[in-house]
DNA sequence: TCCAATAATGAAAACATTTGCAAAACTATT
DNA sequence: AATAGTTTTGCAAATGTTTTCATTATTGGA
């Protein structure tokens, strides 16, 4: 029965004031007397009061929320990116409104219009590939936006992130310097995925440099998992001509491969090579420790977190964003080719 | 400078009608009359009005949120359970308000009551286990709430998920049965992790059936990463006395194990059996494939989205959760002890 | 003790909506 | 053409806060 709505005006009358004055207490603590903050406090605590934030955001002020919108979550690597981000944002009293789009830009559209109804202060996106749509809505509803993952000199918005490009590049140099001439390549899907489009780009364009093209039937695509990526790897190496190195289009592929390989009796890096694109959590553990190029996931995602607050709370920000270079790392399953 | 703030105002000015119209024309477009809708959806266009959810929360209206709070969101397992849940939720109209407390249970809560001053529809959380204020402030509140992951007859709220003491048990009694009794274990701190704390207690239930203990040194605890694990077991098989089964608290840290044993070329299961538990993404076709007890994250997911929303929207919910049973999975990393 | 500062509080308007109720505009019926 | 009914619309009050401005209380000199 005591569920009478306990609002500013309730405690305002348990702790004896207006609701003026409640209000300040939250929000301008020092313009009220110490005494008279202790009296509310108390009404706070005794009424169970909690603030509502709608009724403040109604003023302008800041719901303190960021909309982030990713592919999907369970992928390793945008696990890791949410993980940092969300954490450096709430570290400085933010909270993250998340959802996922599946890949889909139309879905991205409707979610973002979506956020933007909860008035959020800033948004996120994964990559720089988004529907014209959803661009103009950020730019013409003026909200602070970074996108992850990718950096391009000339994105239409600040962005934090690798030349997915430069990674791809990296690890096709690295695959041709040791001698590789047959080559794979396992890729996910690209259609509404620039970073694996980009990857794959720099990788071609490394093994162009040398006169050398992936032969079509070789080039595999599979869906972002572990089991397609070690059928399709399977498949392949049971082929008449095999390969001496198979370029994954990241990590989860190549671990994919790796384990085709062992259950084919294949020994790596003596017979084939294998890389990845990621340095995820385990990559560098596995047996053996996978030839990748790093993409620095927590970096990026507490750069950007950083970023978007700037921007949010415009401190000067640096409205241009930031370029986290890939790296390579050579570990255990490339060779050169024997 | 058409920098004027467009509301709803704005937009019933523009479409030469009351803001009442433009407001039922959202709400109840069944109530104005065609043409006039169409001359309000085209006036929104014109000026890109954006609803404002806050100014509309204040009317006791729902929000579409829903608040979800995880321990971390980079571990696989929450990642899958996150994607599942928001998916389904998401269909459903809400979005989820998504933080992590990095097992810190205060923190949870501070969480817990900002989401609460974001006038969130619902809740949900991670485990049985959460402190008193939590859910004295959920109860208060009367927030609708689900609890994720573990199931108990007796939990405070509507949980959904799998015993996982029993998920310890099955494993156990599969490692007993094959006849091992050097056996060891790995598993996560288990300080503010109920699940790690029971799947270890029903394997440790499941030794004793038979008079077994896990020797103190032999009960390694480790943080949930492959590097950790393959550390922790590449010291343990180098002592002297070397166990013949390593039970392990969750997948990765198998998979951790499989790779420590494979540098150490020691052979699974032949010399050592090895078990996780969650069947993970990549579990299945790890080499060798891992033995380990399924807990369906997203079956979890989904079903739990599914209560939240109905508790939400009162349909004659089911207020009591739901169980679904881990599975035990047979694999190639157990076997007899030789 | 009185006055001027200064500190603390309250009243009322503002914020962007929704909604109950009443008025106005149509339709159909005679 | 008038009436009764029905559909559309607008007015005004309400929602839970914040904030500006004015008012009251307190304090420190003189």
């Amino acid at each position: 029965m005591k569920e009478k709505k306990v609002d500013i005006i309730a405690v305002a009358k348990a702790a004896r004031v207006s609701p003026s004055t409640v209000s300040r207490s939250f929000n301008h603590p020092e313009l009220v007397k110490a005494a008279t903050r202790k009296r509310i406090d108390a009404a706070v605590r005794r009424l169970g009061y909690i603030r509502n934030r709608a009724a403040q955001t109604i003023h302008g002020i800041r719901g303190g929320t960021i909309g982030m919108i990713v592919p999907t979550v369970d992928h390793a690597i945008f696990a890791e990116l949410i993980q940092s981000f969300s954490e450096r944002v709430e570290e400085r009293g933010f909270t993250i409104l998340l959802a996922s789009h599946g890949y889909r830009l139309e879905r991205e559209y409707a979610i973002a219009r979506k956020m933007l109804e909860h008035r959020v202060d800033g948004m996120a996106l994964i990559g720089l590939e988004h529907s014209d749509d959803t661009y103009g809505l950020l730019q013409q509803q003026s909200t602070p936006t970074v996108l992850l993952w990718n950096y391009s000199d000339n994105a239409p918005m600040p962005c934090v992130g690798s030349e997915n490009y430069q990674a791809g590049r990296l690890i096709g140099d690295h695959v041709v310097r040791l001698g590789h001439r047959s080559i794979a390549a396992v890729f996910p899907p690209i259609s509404g995925n620039d970073r694996a489009f980009q990857r794959l780009s720099g990788v071609e364009d490394a093994l162009a440099s040398q006169g050398l093209k992936i032969a079509k039937d070789w080039r595999l695509e599979t869906p972002y998992s572990v089991a397609a990526a070690k059928n399709k790897v399977a498949k392949l190496i049971s082929g008449s001509r095999r390969p001496t190195a198979i370029i994954c289009g990241n990590d989860v592929l190549a671990w994919g491969a790796l384990h085709a390989l062992k259950r084919a009796g294949v020994s790596v890096p003596e017979d084939v090579t294998i890389t990845g694109i990621g340095d995820f959590h385990g990559s560098k553990d596995f047996e053996p420790s996978l030839t990748t190029v790093r993409i620095p996931a927590r970096t990026i995602g507490s750069r950007a977190a950083k970023l978007i607050v700037a921007l949010i709370i415009k401190e000067g920000a640096p409205e241009s964003g930031e370029l986290v270079p890939p790296e390579l790392l050579i570990r255990s399953t490339s060779g050169p080719v024997r």
